[in-house]
DNA sequence: CCAAATCTTAACCATTTCTTAACTGAAACG
DNA sequence: CGTTTCAGTTAAGAAATGGTTAAGATTTGG
């Protein structure tokens, strides 16, 4: 499922791209000014951008020129040739002037989407470093290879660092990954995890939290 | 210097246009018929191409449809909303109404030669080299004749060297080429390739990711 | 329309991974 | 201080996955 960010600050046309978005399938996450859109780009990685140029805060010239390896989609009312010119060669991958047809738009972003591959962020914590790759764990340079659940396990508690997961919460996000697995399972996928993690590192990484759940050691 | 192959039969338009991407240092190469586009599109491969969408003979959507690799961009007076979508979605990656203003023209150009630099990866890697004729694989000189799914795996592996593809990603990205793939066949088809690639090299290249995909040895 | 090439299906076995369950140790609590 | 509950470790067996092969179905090319 692709992520599109939307980069709008009138809230009239940004629900109502947002409802087309969400009804052809995709993920939708929001920026409502310029700074926040340099937030959420960090924050969300998504895999398309649409931008308004008039924002409140850094405004969208700026935001195509931060922006490298994400394709970007201006919707603009501003029609002059020169902003067109200029945006299309700062970085921008298309120009849709306003008002549009929602056809065009969505067409246009699946010409963006398509054959791009969803670009390789890492997670890490301190020496760890987790790989896009759904089974490689790096432990200071040291790749450790996991089994599809030890990842899935070690992805939640990356993305949820300095807080506990309790059991459940733990099994229900990795249900995706591996359907039938019960605390006792959980308890022997961690004891793994931690058994391979300190081949290489003399700090315990995961850490039980006595009655609720683990989280990563701090 | 990059190749553009105009295709339209409109002399005086024609002429407009390769005037203005040889002002701007691009290479061009010329075609006034759907036929002959399809010649001059093997014969010079061009970087990209600039197709109008009547033509005498094989009319543009055809052409748009036996094209994969090269970035064509759409030139028609044709301004109904569905033939824009349709032939953005069937693999034109722009589409532009005459008449056009040569600075947003020039612009788009650069927009997707830019796209396709980043995109386009030699098929080859370590050993092994893809040739472009949908048959044939190189290792270490050795020539190795493919059927067409075989192909299509190999070149999407290569497509994506240094990641693991998931065999639903995979089936997904050949489903183009072989329709009913499922995962059973899909292993017969790798044990195929591993055999095929093994009479010429002593390393086994494509590995598989335990429950998760398969990806070209490191 | 036939022969050859290719693809899918299915069975077999080897390997990897997951779960189960028993045992041991540690923390909470009266 | 002893009991109970939870956590960590381990090993064994179950289950899932991958590789190979061959047979039959389908497609392709002459």
């Amino acid at each position: 499922m692709k992520k599109i960010l939307i980069i709008e600050d009138d809230q009239s046309i940004h629900d109502l791209i947002k409802e087309l978005l969400i009804e052809e399938n995709y993920q939708v996450v929001d920026a409502f000014s310029g700074t926040e859109a340099i937030y959420m780009i960090q924050k969300e990685s998504p895999d398309l951008i649409l931008l308004d140029l008039m924002l409140p805060g850094l405004n969208g010239e700026e935001i195509i020129k931060q922006v490298n390896d994400i394709p970007i989609i201006v919707l603009s009312a501003k029609i002059s040739m020169k902003d067109k010119v200029e945006n299309l060669l700062n970085g921008a991958v298309d120009y849709i002037t306003k008002p549009f047809c929602n056809e065009e738009l969505l067409a246009r972003i699946k010409v963006h989407l398509r054959n791009r591959k969803k670009k390789n962020q890492e997670l890490s914590y301190k020496e760890l470093t987790l790989l896009n790759d759904n089974c490689t764990l790096l432990v200071s340079e040291n790749k450790i290879k996991l089994t599809k659940t030890e990842y899935a396990i070690i992805k939640q508690l990356l993305l949820n660092k300095n807080q506990v997961i309790s059991k459940n919460e733990l099994l229900e996000l990795i249900s995706e990954t591996t359907e039938d697995c019960d605390e006792n399972s959980l308890k022997v996928h961690i004891s793994h995890l931690n058994k391979k993690i300190s081949e290489y590192s003399s700090l315990k990484y995961i850490e039980s939290v006595w009655g609720i759940g683990y989280k990563l050691k701090e």
